[in-house]
DNA sequence: TTGTAAGCGTTATCAC
DNA sequence: GTGATAACGCTTACAA
C-alpha cells in the first residue's frame, strides 16, 4: 500500500517549502496569490487529505468534544445529544459519544481517554453524584459544562431544566384538579434534578396548606420491576394518596401499566403526571400528562457556553442557567 | 501551565531509557521483572498519562471505531450502539458515534473526518441506500461492516435480522389466527431492510393460497401523521383488511393511537404485528404483538467480524450473516 | 513573501 | 535486557 501523501510532497511537487504549504493550507501567515494558486492545484491535483491525528498531536488540539451519558436509549437523553451532536458538527467539531452505563468506573476511564486524545471540550449529562472532573494531571483540565448534573467545583458552568419550576407546577395543577393528597414516586438515588424537582413538589403542598408526610408524601420505587409493581398496588391500596407526580416518564408509564392489573383507575381514581414528555406518553392508554424539557434550548446553551469556554470568547458566562420547562396536558389528569 | 509529564521524564526519573519505558508500558519486547516494577512505581507517583494523540500519529492506529447511525432517538438503534459501543470499550476501543441524521451529505463529511482521525473500523447501521464507502485517497480503505445496510462492493460484510423469516412469521401468523386478507404497511423508501419484509409477507401469502394485490395488500403511509391517519382510517374502513403487518414498532404505535379515535377495534376487526419490539410496545392498550430483533447478537456479531477485519485475525469471514428474530406475542393480536 | 529547522511523544529498528 | 536514535506529519518561531 502505498504511503499517504504528505505536505511535504505538496510542498516538492508545488516548488515551495512545507511551511509555506501549511501557511496555505491554514490560511495564515503571508504568501502570495500566485504561490496560493500553485499549492492549492498540486493539492487538488493529488487529492491530498490533511492528517488530522499529526496536526491534532502537534497543535494539542483535536476539534473535538466529548460527552459523557449516562443511558443513551433514554429519550430524553438521546434526544439531547442528537441535537448537541447536530450544532457541534456544524461548528465543525466531531462529537465523542461516551455511554457511561451510570458506571462511576466507567466514567473515570473515559475522562482519562478523552484527556489523551487532546479533547476540547467535554459535555457532562445527568448522573447521579455531582461531578467532578479532576484530571491526573493537576495542570491540565479540559474545559467543560454539565447539563442537569451539578459541578462539584461551583464556578464551572451548569445548565439545567428548571426542574424546580416544573415539579411545582405539575404538584399545583394536580392540587387544582382537586387532589388532596399528592405523593411524589422517585428512586433511591437522588441526582441534582431529582432533588430540585422534590423540592418543588413540596414547596407546592406548602403553598397549598397540604402537609407533607415523611412516610406517605414520597415513594421510594425499587428498583426491581416486579418489587416495584407489587409495592406501589400494594400501597395504593392502603392509602388514600390520590394523585402522584412520578420523577420521569419511564417511570410513570411502568406505573400506568402496573395499574392495569388493578381496579384503580387513571384519572378518576389517581392522577398522574410525569416528566420528560418521551414519544411513548402519546401511545398509552390514558395518555400521560408531563412536564417536556426543552432539549432544544439546552443543547444549545451547553453548546455555546462550551465554546466560549474552549475559544476564550466570552468569560462572563453565567454560571447557572434555568431552562422553563411547559405542562403539557394529557388524559392522565382530570381536566 | 506546566507541561504534561512525558515518557522521557518517567525515563529519567526510574534510570532507564525512554525506549524500555515504552516496553513495560506496551508489555512488550523484554525486561526484566526489577526494571518493571521500578518504571511502573514512577508511573504510578507522577500520574503520568499516556498521550493518545501522539501514539495514534506514530501508529497510524487510533483504537476508535466510528459508527455511523441515521438516527440516535429511534431505540433500536440506540440500543444497537449501546450495546456495541460496550462491547468496544471492553476491548480497548472507544467509539466515535456519528448521527447522519439520513443525510447523505453529511455522512460524506463524517466519512472523511473519520479518515483524517486514522479511525480503525466502521460500523454502518441502515440507511435508505446501499452502502459504498469512496475514499479520497483510492489507497487508503477503512475496514468496515455494514449492519441492515447492503454494502454496495458486495464482498464486504453484511449483518442483519432475518427480516424475511420475521415477517414471514408474522404474516403467517395472522392467518393462522384467521385473517383472509393481510396488509404491510411501510414507507415509501425501501431499504434492504423494509425489502426483505415485503418479500417475506409476500411468500407468506403465497404459502398460505393468498394473493397479494398490488393496490390492496400493500400500503405506503405519508410521513406527514395528519395525512398518514386520514389515509390509514380512510383505507381500512374502505377495505376489507383484516390484519396488518407493519414495517416497525414506531409506525405500529401511530396505528393503534389513530385507530383509537374510530370504531374499530384491535385485534377484534384488525390484528397488527409490528417490527423491533421496543419498549413502548408493552405500555400501549392493547400491548403490541411484535418481532424482537436481537440487538445482543447483531452487536456481538458486528464487533467480532470488524475487530477480526481491522487486526486481520480471521480471514475467512462469511460475507453476508443473518441473525434470527423471535415473534413476541402480544394482545393486538388474537390468541 | 518565503525557507530552515526545531520539536511535539511515541514506537520501532538496530546495535550492544 | 537495554539504550540510542530515526521517523511519523505538522506548526511555528526565527532568519533571510
Amino acid at each position: 500500500m502505498k504511503k499517504n501523501i504528505s505536505i511535504k510532497e505538496i510542498a516538492e511537487l508545488s516548488g515551495v517549502s512545507i511551511a509555506t504549504v501549511s501557511r496555505v493550507i491554514n490560511n495564515n501567515g503571508r504568501f502570495s496569490e500566485e504561490t496560493k494558486k500553485k499549492v492549492l492545484k498540486v493539492i487538488d491535483e493529488t487529492g491530498y487529505q490533511l492528517d488530522y491525528s499529526a496536526k491534532t498531536f502537534r497543535m494539542k488540539k483535536s476539534f473535538s468534544i466529548g460527552i459523557l451519558v449516562p443511558d443513551i436509549t433514554n429519550f430524553f437523553f438521546s434526544n439531547l445529544v442528537e441535537k448537541i451532536e447536530e450544532i457541534l458538527f456544524n461548528q465543525g467539531y466531531t462529537t465523542i459519544i461516551c455511554n457511561t452505563a451510570r458506571d462511576i468506573d466507567k466514567e473515570r476511564t473515559y475522562l482519562n481517554i478523552l484527556e489523551g486524545k487532546m479533547i476540547d471540550g467535554l459535555i457532562i449529562i445527568s448522573g447521579a453524584d455531582q461531578f467532578s472532573y479532576k484530571s491526573l494531571n493537576p495542570n491540565k483540565h479540559i474545559p467543560y459544562v454539565c447539563i442537569d448534573r451539578e459541578p462539584k467545583d461551583n464556578n464551572n458552568i451548569f445548565i439545567s431544566s428548571d426542574h424546580y419550576q416544573g415539579a411545582y407546577e405539575a404538584t399545583k395543577k394536580l392540587i387544582s384538579n382537586g387532589s388532596l393528597k399528592p405523593a411524589i414516586v422517585m428512586h433511591k438515588n437522588y441526582s441534582s434534578s431529582a432533588k430540585e424537582r422534590l423540592r418543588g413538589f413540596i414547596k407546592a403542598l406548602e403553598n397549598s396548606q397540604l402537609t407533607y408526610l415523611e412516610n406517605e408524601s414520597i415513594l421510594h420505587l425499587p428498583s426491581d420491576k416486579i418489587q416495584a409493581k407489587k409495592f406501589i398496588i400494594n400501597f395504593l391500596s392502603q392509602s388514600t394518596i390520590d394523585s402522584l407526580f412520578v420523577i420521569n416518564d419511564n417511570l410513570a408509564l411502568d406505573i400506568i401499566s402496573y395499574l392495569k392489573a388493578t381496579e384503580i383507575s387513571i384519572p378518576e381514581d389517581i392522577q398522574i403526571i410525569g416528566f420528560d414528555d418521551i414519544p411513548a406518553c402519546k401511545y398509552v392508554t390514558p395518555q400521560l400528562t408531563t412536564i417536556r424539557q426543552d432539549a432544544d434550548t439546552i443543547a444549545n446553551t451547553a453548546v455555546n457556553s462550551l465554546l466560549n469556554l474552549v475559544n476564550g470568547t466570552s468569560n462572563f458566562n453565567k454560571k447557572k442557567k434555568l431552562v422553563p420547562v411547559k405542562l403539557i396536558l394529557r388524559d392522565s389528569t382530570l381536566q
